[in-house]
RNA sequence: GGGGGUUUUCCCGAGUGGUCAAAGGGGGCAGACUGUAAAUCUGUUAGCAUCGCUUUCGGAGGUUCGAAUCCUUCAACCCCCA
């Protein structure tokens, strides 16, 4: 049995490499291997910030690897402290549990569990932690740690150095997931740990703990990059926070233009990280991208891409319905529920239908209600400055009288101020 | 306790009796340009029934045909002398 290609080899020409445990690991790799990567169940869904493990995974299956996502229904319980500052707010078992199950499904949009040949593995390390006592795991764990060499880990050092401090539940979380390595080991051969730069204390911990518990078992451990943009801050922060991928938190246009609108100067990042292309057509696409950057070739490539792979084809094509509307295509014969999809930010407001058929507002009212103009006068200049929109037709005439004419959907009209403040007119039956 | 100063439209800041809805800058909004970027340029920026009317210049009152501008008084802040 071989692989289909070199994944460090892969990894490293996408920056992707950080650490490994071993510098041989590419030999280790160059036959199937079984790897895993855990995902905390800290809220209802993914965001952007695990994508760079999920394309991992991703990456080594489509190698050949079998990789396990393990959502850590215990070890959510008790919260990892690496690379955070602050103890964190526990949550119930129940929010866990709802939460494990909403990233299971997520997962499956980006690793295949139902492959023929090759699937995925799911597990949640709550089925096997639970069946510990506390006496048990302290004799058969526990005993297996020097306090000395959990101090020095970074995660733990820099919390004691810090002002939040360490509450001894997070200082456990370590021992939790290096039993979890060993026990998949145990129960799935697997041999290789993968995570971000902040889990390498972990990961070693558990090839530590397995090396102990299992007479020199030798395990492996790698980690990624995090992907950072070029001020230092962590992608995927929109001005709105996270952006998720669940599409009833961060709807697909919204996550598609996020991508599209990712700076030149952090895009080649994104575009190595998340991707599938081969090297050669990577390159080539940079290139590309490069002689024109106002082509913007590598935002539109990882939006299409990314947004296909969160959203299906209806996400893409929903976002990139939502985007040519956005951006001036005229409105018409739409249904109420995709305007209310795309528009789903949009401020609206409610009018009768009566008011309509009554030829009862005027362009600069609806403005004003809608709250796209501050008063009718503001309305009026927007509207004869050439800035007024209804259904992303410019209208000009200040004394414009909306009528059901006008009619985007069965029950809304689009207005819109400028060149994207949108607001819905939305009618009832009063 | 005595003397002097400041308070202007979203912000800063001009304005000392009519030509002031009030210069200029910032910010906002809109237009052009553009890569859904940045910069730049243009227009606009109290309200309304918009070629006109109404409300604005710390509060209240007064002088005047007419006040942001003068007087009285109150308030807030600042400075100097004790």
């Amino acid at each position: 049995m071989t692989v289909k290609f070199d994944v460090v080899k892969e990894m490293t020409w996408r920056g992707l490499l950080n650490q490994t445990t071993d510098e041989n690991i590419g030999e280790f790799l160059s036959t199937p291997r079984t790897l895993y990567n855990g995902f905390d169940p800290t809220a209802d869904s993914l965001h952007v910030g695990h994508l760079v493990a999920i394309m991992n995974l991703r990456r080594f299956q489509r190698a050949g690897h079998k990789p396990i996502a393990l959502v850590g229904g215990a070890t959510g319980m008790i919260g990892d402290p690496s690379g955070r500052s602050s103890e964190r707010n526990l949550l119930t078992a129940d929010q866990i549990q709802y939460n494990v199950d909403c990233i299971k499904k997520q997962l499956g949009r980006f690793i295949n569990f139902d492959d023929a040949e090759n699937p995925a593995i799911l597990v949640n390390n709550y089925d096997w932690t639970k069946q510990f006592t506390y006496i048990d795991f302290l004799r058969d764990i526990g005993k297996m740690f020097q306090i000395n060499v959990m101090l020095a880990k970074d995660s733990v050092k820099s919390r004691l150095e810090g002002d939040g401090g360490l509450s001894y539940t997070e200082f456990s979380y370590m021992l939790l997931q290096s039993y979890d390595f060993v026990h998949l080991y145990k129960e799935y051969g697997c041999e290789l740990q993968i995570g971000g730069s902040d889990q390498w204390g972990n990961i070693t911990s558990g090839v530590d703990l397995a090396r102990r518990m299992l007479d020199g078992v030798q395990l492996y451990g790698l980690t990624s990059k995090l992907l950072l943009k070029s001020d230092g801050t962590k992608m995927g922060k929109s001005t709105s926070g996270a952006l998720w991928l669940d599409a009833e938190k961060t709807s697909p246009y919204q996550f598609y233009q996020y991508w599209i609108n990712v700076d030149d100067a952090d895009i080649e990042n994104a575009f190595k990280f998340f991707t599938d292309l081969n090297e050669e057509e990577a390159t080539a696409l940079i290139a590309e991208h490069r002689a024109n950057l106002g082509k913007r070739v590598l935002q539109k490539q990882v939006a299409t891409e990314l947004t296909r792979l969160a959203h299906g084809e209806e996400g893409i094509q929903a976002a990139q319905k939502a985007t040519d509307i956005f951006f001036g295509a005229e409105i018409s014969a739409l249904s109420d529920k995709e305007l209310s999809s795309i528009f789903a930010d949009a401020p609206g407001c409610e009018f009768s239908f009566e008011q309509l058929d009554h030829s009862e507002i005027t362009i600069l009212d609806a403005f004003v209600q809608t709250g796209l103009a501050k008063t009718k006068s503001d309305a009026r200049r927007t509207v004869q400055q050439g800035g007024a929109y209804i259904n992303n037709v410019q209208a000009t005439d200040p004394n414009r009288v909306i009528t059901s004419n006008d009619l985007a959907s069965e029950s809304a009209i689009v207005l819109r101020s400028g060149k994207k403040r949108y607001a819905l007119m939305k009618f009832v039956a009063k």
